[in-house]
DNA sequence: TGTCAAATGATAATGATTATCATGACAATG
DNA sequence: CATTGTCATGATAATCATTATCATTTGACA
């Protein structure tokens, strides 16, 4: 955890960001909820939690600078907001999702199973990838009877 | 053209819904346009020029229930609009999207390169699967030097 | 022709996001 | 230590896509 934020605040550094209280509250709140897809809003309720003070101007406009550095990932599943997803360390590619179509769950597919298909792309559509989003809709293992 | 209009027309009969002139004249509209992207206000722009008097309450209704009834998907490029695009007739998945980072063009990939993925979700993950969004970002042909 | 539910169009309301702007923190400079 | 300048913040207003409301229209059917 301190490890992380610590990387995450040279990564604002060698852009000349600073790591200021408010953007470190957010951050601890993503990293606490790595595995939710919260909205601004959510956030912004979560991180007054910790730091009443702070205003959801802020929070957007951290979670916009936290985009920018590729720290999280700026999604959308349909219903009307943008939510933030931490990406994992390292990665390279974006984690691919389950949403069931009964009870509303996320899951998450930390494995990148595009690999070929990717390779496919490139070749037969000349295209160069940089980034993907996958997403599945379904019915989740817990709701199958 | 006529007979996949038809068709429409049968598949909103099947649902007790009508085909009215406005609900026919921007399902026009959208097949002119099979390989854009439009929002719905691209759509009422388009739909004015041949039924000026259309509301552009209308014309979401109508891009509702067409997404309803799987004539249209509704897909979301992060940009704030909602775009609308017609799904391949008999297809039973829904087409995969190239966006450029470069010029913004969204090319779309007809051919469904999912099948062995699915499999291994299905599977593994034992979520059934009913749809799903396959979105590469990257560098179209035309930008490649 | 009269009836009734569905559909429409104008417009108001909503709600997420962005812009604005005065204020505050803080590092560097002299 | 006071001054200056830059970046960041918080309150709040503005924007803009979408949805809700409601009076009116349409068209099928009795
Ligand atoms: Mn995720
Ligand atoms: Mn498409
Ligand atoms: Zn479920
Ligand atoms: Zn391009």
């Amino acid at each position: 955890m301190e490890q992380r934020i610590d990387r995450i605040k040279k990564q604002l550094h060698s852009q000349s960001y600073k790591l200021t209280p408010q953007r470190e509250a957010t951050v601890r709140v993503l990293l606490e909820h790595e595995d939710d897809h919260l909205s601004a809003e959510d956030v912004y309720m979560l991180v007054k939690e910790k730091y009443p003070e702070i205003g959801l101007a802020t929070v957007y406009r951290t979670l916009e600078l936290l985009t920018e550095l590729k720290v999280v990932d700026k999604i959308n599943f349909g219903d009307g907001v943008s939510r933030y997803d931490l990406r994992q360390e390292g990665a390279d590619h974006f984690h691919h999702h389950l949403v069931c179509l009964e009870c509303g769950a996320v899951d998450e597919i930390q494995e990148d199973l595009l690999g070929d298909v990717e390779k496919i792309v490139e070749k037969r559509w000349n295209f160069e990838i940089k980034d993907h989003r996958l997403t599945f809709h379904g019915i989740c293992y817990r709701c199958r009877t």
